[in-house]
DNA sequence: CGCACTATTGCAAACGTTTGCATTAAGTTC
DNA sequence: GAACTTAATGCAAACGTTTGCAATAGTGCG
């Protein structure tokens, strides 16, 4: 039988003292004799007490939440199922829940247009992650300008008044672009979407790369969206229509990689003797696909602590500017 | 620069009423004749006003928030980077928005051991969805005695006094093998833990259709935690050892399946004329692997839904029961 | 015209914490 | 022993909602 719940008074008569001592203990407050906190503290894990978050919010106007808003394009598709993307989200709930605070997984559906006014003055939230910039920022901007606590997970050479972390998504795209151009490749091929903030830089890194090898009007790009499936199609599609007219393919992530892989492999294109991939991101399927996939590595784990630390920083009232984390390229066998 | 926050008193001053006016009218309360509730809404929209959730929580004793708790066994080490268990917390994700609540993404690191202390006493959540039974289910059975509104989503054959959703692991693993057999298969292994609430019952659906087949002495267990990486050093290990002395692989998951897969290419085993090979969750890999993988699937939207409705029922004082969901064979190249 | 009734609104209490300030008790100093 | 300091605790207000009840104004009816 479930008896009612104790509230903190409750706990303080119990203990023979006021509701005051009793908040205090539990806070460890030190100008509360110790004999008498460590009692407190004992006497309230005896009886299962908790406090009420609500009240406590209310009184203190701090949540001890973070809130991480999934930001998707609707149109893009880009799932909310890539593997990548909740890699990156379970990250940051570690590294979330190491500084004591709790999380709240949101997205542009339920926080609506006005951030500001739902997380923070709505006081579900002290501050928001935001993860993937999207092609369309106006939102994040609009936040950033009402004085919302913010750190965006996207690309960190974006010009703009919030904070970012990310990956160096130009030098990926470059380093992964040299490294098919190491191996061979005369005829790359980029598949992804270039209006994109962190892929769009990729794709400056592609034709960075390319340009300085003086292989520009041999370079094509498929634009598609940034899932397997619109990979396999567009690949599929491409290879009926034009044939085989690339012998190297940059992928934008590691899903668009694999579902071209899948249709190559299919059409007994040898990977990576007629065509080499490099993926990004170096998700799991990336080492376990056959062939293993090249491809870019995101530290994901950095990344949620770096996001977090600067999200706290804000909060007291630092100064935090964006920051770069350092890719690497993981040679598998499909290069 | 961030306006100070306009409370609803000072909202209600902006349109001329009381308080306790403007309240009913955001509420929306028919009382309120509908002219005035009107313009205050529409008054609140141009402010950009929002409640303070914290205060109304209080106030009312009720969070609109449900928290899924992912329990992972600590040792088990299956990662919380399983595609699947994402996919599960993302679906309910959907699933929970769409009725109008909030989700607090929480662990048992956080929960501690006190379950209905920290989310139900401490206000942090009107009800929880638990992910994964594990192996030891102590602390599950303890919040539901203690009366915290409760859903998991694990093997709903379990005895237990708590309401459960999952799929039909015991048909599912049934099926699988029986695929297997009727694909020629005489030596069948299964790979995974049997001591787990799901997978053990995939486990026994496999041991039922090897017994009807009258194929118990040829099969074969392989027990290893549940990550792609373990399946694929288990299944090296045994060829050292044994040799190829299977000829089809019931995995417990898509991750262990993708695990064994890949040794066995590396080795020159041809799936699926050498070995058949069956997973089970159908996580987007499995399609996009080569060969693509046949695989029971689960269907997560639906269990989503279903393990939201029920935890609302619970809340609305409803009695539930546990329901299981249908699962099936989604064939493909490997078998 | 008085009465009852309805429609609409406002008053004030309550939800459970935290904390500035006041209070008490005990010890210290001259 | 008075005056003062220090240590420990308690009082009461405040955080911003929601809602039972009271109050007011307007309406219809006999």
């Amino acid at each position: 039988m479930p008896q009612k719940k104790l509230k903190l008074a409750d706990l303080a008569k119990l203990a023979g003292v006021s509701t005051s001592t009793a908040s205090r203990a539990l806070n460890d407050n030190p100008i509360i004799k110790l004999e008498t906190r460590e009692r407190i503290q004992q006497l309230a894990k005896t009886h299962n007490f908790s406090l009420n978050a609500a009240a406590s919010r209310l009184r203190l106007q701090k949540t001890k939440v973070i809130a991480v808003l999934i930001n998707l394009d609707a149109e893009t598709e880009q799932s909310i199922d890539d593997p990548f993307l909740l890699k990156v989200v379970s990250d940051i709930n570690l590294a979330v829940n190491r500084q004591g605070y709790e999380l709240l997984l949101s997205n542009s559906f339920m926080a609506g247009e006005d951030w500001h006014g739902y997380f923070i003055d709505g006081r579900r939230a002290d501050g928001v992650i935001v993860v993937g910039q999207g092609k369309q920022q106006a939102l994040i901007e609009r936040a950033s300008e009402a004085g919302m606590p913010l750190v965006v997970w996207g690309d960190p050479k974006t010009e703009a008044d919030y904070v970012i972390v990310g990956s160096d998504n130009f030098l990926g795209g470059k380093v992964a672009t040299q490294h098919l151009l190491d191996k061979g490749c005369k005829k790359p091929l980029f598949l992804g979407e270039p209006e994109h903030a962190e892929l769009g830089e990729r794709y400056k890194g592609f034709r960075n790369a390319i340009e300085l090898a003086g292989l520009a009007d041999q370079a094509q790009l498929l634009k598609i969206d940034i899932t397997s499936q619109a990979a396999y199609d567009s690949i599929n599609r491409k290879l009926r229509s034009d044939g085989l007219d690339f012998d190297g393919i940059f992928a934008c992530s590691d899903m668009v990689a694999l579902g071209a892989l899948k249709a190559l492999k299919e059409r007994y294109v040898s990977i990576p003797n007629d065509v080499l991939i490099v993926g990004f991101d170096d998700i799991a399927m990336a080492d376990v696909s056959s062939p293993s996939l090249t491809t870019v590595k995101q530290d994901t784990k950095k990344a949620g602590e770096l996001l977090v630390e600067k999200l706290l920083a804000q909060l007291a009232g630092e100064a935090v500017t964006s920051s770069q984390l350092a890719i690497s390229l993981v040679e598998r066998q499909s290069s």
